[in-house]
DNA sequence: AAAATCCACGAAAACGGTTTCGTGTTAACA
DNA sequence: TGTTAACACGAAACCGTTTTCGTGGATTTT
């Protein structure tokens, strides 16, 4: 990289001292017009442009944010990020973006090196692994150093700080009420394994569901996918029971089980509704298109982020950790019939 | 956030000058057993982390890539964040993603923000009002600054730096042959204004296909999606003229058609074969599953950032631009017949 | 006993800015 | 004519770390 211009450099070729220079390129009042016109000029001709390293080190701030999470490749995490990163460009900040690809190991060392002061905050969306190991002492660490940080969607109670989630309770109810209207009521259960906090308690807003309308809660329709093994066979087995709705707690899941349902012959959706969660590409253009429940993943980043710079901005003396719970709504499509 | 521990504290608090931290930390010989055992005691008791801004201002290098992407809610980047992340992992470097949101603007202003120092080099795949508008100075501005960085995707032919394609031509032509082996011989194609240049050669490849199968080129065939108006309508033209294949160059065009094509009544891959481009979720998951060309995104992002961070760190006296293409293969899948 | 060699550590500069607090010169005022 | 104020600029400290080059005292070598 070429040797980049430098006030002391202009000072030198300019015959002043650097706090002139440096007082001349901000405008100030106690400079000379003509010297100020000089510096400017120069500054200007050779592209001058202040090393950003030497203002954070002074200023003690970054104006950068961390975003660690725990995949990239899923509609909801990359509309997260967009939420992120338009909160923060609105506010002069920048992201910097890690995965911690759901391992507990790699979290716990992204998060080291970020909380190095390389950023003045962080958003993270917590590992599966680290939920299932419960192993959650790289947070407390943050929260002792005080290094402002929010968690979203995959939250710990544990851990005392701001958050963002998704009603998930409600939005597994309101799923499986959906379906309960469309006159349903052998429906089957695609979740994630109860480690996973939002999988967990959509489940609790299923049975909630079920339990208002006097069903039993049949565990040979709930199914618990292992991501490790193959996750269409495992969709297959609830296939074996008589079903006519299913409510998959992502978009995969559900596509998965589209599939597998047209394999069966059944007609959708005649035969079987289907509705899916995070309102992403799939469930938009397959056909026919998925009955979701929205994540509203653009909305959680802004509040996210907007939490965090809050936080980082205002030291307040007095802490009280926020807590944002964004409400899921059902995105009518062609999978379920809608409800008379 | 909380006053974190320096160098300058520890020494104060022990009694020894700066220096004497600074190489008992790191074991130095120069220092006693004694005198390193207890400042390292001392800094272990409170955690002492060497703050990164000091590091990166002495070092004159921050170990950050900047990424600039035209969008993120897009499978082919996700995969590319995703390869550029890992590979620039693996080497000790973190990213700093940014959106052009496909803004001219928005690129410059991001690429100014970026290139004061706060990142050792830069990967971008081009806005597309950038491409349209032709306005490359904010590229050549990087080169005279001699920024390290590369170009992945959507490229500059006039801008001389490293970059990673694909093999559009030749992936635009595979499709289209593949459809003609498949005995279709009314192939529409649905691409980018010209002004993309993937797009543009893409369609080179198709008509190179058609041309050596002695079929003149339809221009009632091809559709150009402005993305501004609704897609669906455009796609719906093409398919008033009598088709049985069909090339998208994205993967959302091949969906939609798709679902155009079921609500004419067309057979797929019966009546009309389907191919698209980026092997992403929604070809994978939609039903029937959609042929389509390889974008290779994760391959792309690791040879963008090896390029960039070989660039860096092996400052060549002789630059020579290189030019990495990667070579993009069918992925059959239900929405076209084998061919035999 | 004088000279050379170690040893263990400190002073200071450097990275590139900002900012506070002078200070010398000139102009205005009493 | 002496005092004061305004002006335009510079010196130096600071952010946190690394690194070069001393240096004073002890030990070893001639």
């Amino acid at each position: 990289m070429k040797q980049k211009i430098t006030i002391k450099t202009i000072a030198k070729e300019l015959g002043v001292s650097s706090s002139t220079v440096s007082k001349a390129l901000k405008d100030s009042h106690e400079i000379s017009v003509e010297t100020k016109e000089k510096i400017q000029a120069y500054a200007n001709l050779y592209n001058y442009k202040p090393n950003h390293l030497a203002l954070q080190l002074r200023n003690q701030k970054t104006k950068v944010i961390g975003v660690i999470l725990p995949k990239i490749v899923h509609h909801f995490f990359s509309t997260v990020i967009r939420g992120i990163e338009e909160g923060a460009n609105k506010k002069g900040y920048n992201i910097m973006v890690c995965f911690s690809n759901e391992s507990h190991q790699k979290e716990v060392e992204t998060l080291k090196v970020l909380s190095n002061g390389s950023v003045d905050g962080i958003i993270v969306s917590v590992a599966s692994e680290t939920l299932e190991n419960k192993d959650f002492s790289h947070f407390s660490a943050l929260v002792s150093e005080e290094i402002p940080f929010v968690l979203f969607d995959r939250v710990i109670n544990e851990i005392i700080c701001d958050k963002v989630v998704v009603d998930d309770l409600g939005a597994g109810y309101k799923a499986t009420k959906h379906l309960l209207d469309n006159k349903r009521n052998k429906i089957a259960l695609v979740t994630t394994p109860d480690h996973v906090n939002v999988g967990a308690l959509r489940r609790q807003g299923y049975e909630k569901a079920l339990i208002e309308s006097y069903i039993n809660i049949d565990k040979r329709l709930i199914v618990k996918i292992n991501e490790k093994d193959d996750i269409k066979s495992q969709i297959e087995r609830v296939f074996e029971e008589d079903i006519d709705g299913l409510f998959a707690v992502n978009e995969i899941y559900a596509a998965i089980a589209m599939r597998v349902a047209k394999e069966k012959g059944l007609k959708i959706p005649e035969d079987i509704s289907i509705i899916g969660f995070t309102d992403g590409l799939i469930s938009k253009y397959s056909s026919p298109s998925i009955t979701t429940m929205t994540q509203h993943g653009l909305t959680m980043g802004r509040q996210a982020i907007d939490l965090l710079i809050e936080r980082i901005e205002n030291e307040t003396v007095d802490f009280k950790a926020k807590k944002i719970v964004i409400s899921s709504n059902l995105k009518l499509r062609e999978s379920t019939k809608s409800s008379s």
